[in-house]
RNA sequence: GCCCAAGUAGCUCAGUUGGUACGAGCAGAGGACUGAAAAUCCUCGUGUCGGCGGUUCAAUUCCGUCCUUGGGCA
């Protein structure tokens, strides 16, 4: 085994499972969270505080404003996993962003030369003014697959044009065959599953939690140093509701529960990703059982 | 105790001038996703129309009565 993934829901206690393993196991933690990747941004993002000295690799490792990709993520996952290695030790790969997850595992392909945030940019621009109808249109006519895939998706129909516009080919050829990639890794794959309603408990009570650790405080402090709402990590899950209280829009009280209701409504997204996206075994939160799994292969 | 109003989908409520609800919003559920993913987008609503009687060919809709809830008078 050459990589141990951890991957479920938010709030399914997934870190404290991963350090219990990496104690276990001579490992090191590869975070795979999209979000925890930032500096400054702890609470929110209920980073661990005490990782008992289990390195932690991929957690405060940019900048709020700096843009930041799973094509990004892939190669720093990559070179983390590698140095692991090196050490002689076992990288577990622990989180719920079952994109960036994927990515590494399948190691999925990104056309570098796909990508272009200033024509992006431009194409939001257009869509902001002639609406996404127009949008489609547009891409209607170059890749009709993805466009009536995507027909009401700004962000996919224009990603679908950035796409075509750099490469002269089509998105949706790509992803067919980016679809059926390996597995690039000797991966154990675990999937954390609880009773829904214990997972939506679990949400609630993080909230408050998140809260009572001074999350309001955490996001005027990111506010003063520069950072808006515009970012794409402020528009998360937890920053925008609290920003949006800031601003006076909302009350505390209705900040609190969208947080938690958006947050609910993430984790179902999560489990449909990894339901039918990511092959791995479903189990409980229990090192013990993850611990013998590994054995009997 | 009396008077008034309300009791319809998990919740808040539409609606049927009597012919077995085009129900709506919210909540919730399922799905998509391949360089912004904690983002973005798609799909999904039959429920003893409070209980029991009566009138009627037919009642959730009319009448009676009972129960529950809210308000008012004593």
């Amino acid at each position: 085994m050459e990589l141990l993934v951890i991957a479920g829901p938010t709030a399914c206690n997934k870190s404290q499972l991963g350090i219990k393993l990496a104690k276990q196991l001579n490992g090191e933690i590869v975070s795979a969270d999209s979000l925890q990747v930032y500096k400054y941004m702890d609470i929110g993002t209920a980073k661990v505080q005490d990782t008992c000295g289990i390195p932690h690799h991929l957690v405060d490792v940019i900048e709020p404003n700096c843009p930041f990709s799973v094509a990004k993520y892939q190669e720093m996952a990559v070179t983390a996993i590698a140095h692991i290695h090196n050490r002689g030790k076992l990288p577990i790969l622990v989180g719920g962003s079952g994109f960036y997850i994927n990515a590494l595992l399948y190691k999925v392909g990104f056309n570098h030369k796909s990508y272009n945030l200033q024509y992006r940019n431009d194409l939001y621009a257009l869509a902001a003014k002639k609406g996404t109808t127009h949008i489609f249109e547009i891409l209607q006519k170059v890749d009709p697959v993805y466009a009536q895939a995507n027909s009401h998706n700004t962000a996919r129909l224009i990603r679908g044009l950035e796409y075509y516009q750099q490469t002269g080919t089509t998105i949706s050829a790509h992803n067919e065959i980016q679809k059926k990639q390996p597995l690039a890794y000797n991966a154990k794959v675990f999937l954390i599953d609880l009773p829904r309603e214990q997972l939506y408990e679990n949400i609630n009570n993080r909230v408050d939690t998140m809260i009572g650790q001074g999350l309001v405080k955490e996001v005027e402090e990111l506010l003063n140093m520069g950072y808006n709402r515009n970012l794409t990590p402020l528009g998360s899950i937890g920053y925008k509701e609290i920003i949006a209280y800031i601003n006076g829009d909302i009350t505390l009280e209705q900040a609190i529960s969208e947080i938690k209701q958006n947050t609910r409504r993430f984790a179902k997204r999560q489990l449909t990703w990894f339901r039918n996206k990511t092959e791995g075994q479903w189990v409980q939160n229990d090192a013990n059982t993850i611990l013998e799994k590994i054995n009997q292969c």
